[in-house]
DNA sequence: AAAATATAGTTTGTATACGAATTATATTTA
DNA sequence: TAAATATAATTCGTATACAAACTATATTTT
């Protein structure tokens, strides 16, 4: 059985994800807004200003994608691009009062949703499967770092 | 801290996930095929000859998205539609010679990969992770079974 | 059997992911 | 300091996800 490892962590990894979008975007609906948009407006509301690189650092948003979801955030009056005075590259985000209080109001929601989610599974093997997720994180990022050196040369 | 289950469990599975597929795009790149068409296409070396809707619901791709995932396999030459003769609304998709040759040669190829991002993480441990994988999946089936049919009414 | 309903697959529209090319500006090097 | 190189952000092209509308065919209801 080649693909045994394959299928039992990757592809139930990628499933699993799939489904916890698109429940999460279910719920998101009616506050017009994805479960990406969310995933940027919360790390933004953590962060204060920042730089769009720096957020599209924290948020694990590659630079093009975050250029499109900072659009329709905009679009959305939840986040505003402000010129960076030390680098006229570069914009500072800032997370307007509305997109605050969007924030106060879905992340306690949110968690109503993830409490169903892992309803029925304890909490001892929830943090295992946290640790495990941040080893196999760590493990492909070292993989994709040697991989983009060696690109390089 | 209201959203700790979110960045917690929901933030960081999808964040794997990504970076998952990633990964093996870098390594599937070489055989012209993405981690997506590679699933969908495993799925089919498995089942044999089955059903596009089948074929959906075992590789867990929405019937648009397997719509567009099977043109491209079928340009390579990896599968082809077959008309059903039982039912003229639908096709049978059969995986071609040279599609299978390339699961029997990237199915072991993967593995190596996957050997990687698992290295030094307990069997135990990625045991666990796969159990409660499996409980969040069942747990959020669930939950969109449950609103589907809420909707209905 | 005709009408109503359900199903298989495609198409369309919007959002996301990401590599590559492009533009404007900074930083480094010769 | 002029030239080369690096960086921040946008744009473009291709692939995926998924809801909704649509087409063709099956199945069920009356």
């Amino acid at each position: 059985m080649f693909m045994s490892m394959d299928k039992a962590i990757g592809s139930a990894s990628v499933r699993l994800s799939k489904k916890i979008a698109r429940i999460v975007n279910h719920h998101l609906k009616e506050f017009n807004i994805t479960t990406e948009q969310w995933a940027v407006l919360r790390t933004l509301y953590e962060s204060g200003l920042i730089t769009q690189k720096t957020l599209s650092e924290r948020s694990d948003k590659d630079k093009a994608t975050l250029t499109k979801i900072l659009d329709l955030l905009e679009k959305h009056a939840y986040t505003e691009r402000v010129q960076n005075p030390e680098d006229r590259r570069s914009f500072l985000i800032q997370i307007t009062v509305k997109g605050s209080r969007l924030v106060e109001e879905v992340g306690p929601y949110l968690n109503e949703v993830y409490g169903e989610i892992i309803e029925g599974i304890d909490q001892e093997k929830l943090s295992l499967y946290q640790e495990v997720l941040t080893s196999l994180e760590h493990n492909i990022d070292t993989l994709l770092v040697y991989e983009s050196n060696r690109k390089k040369e």
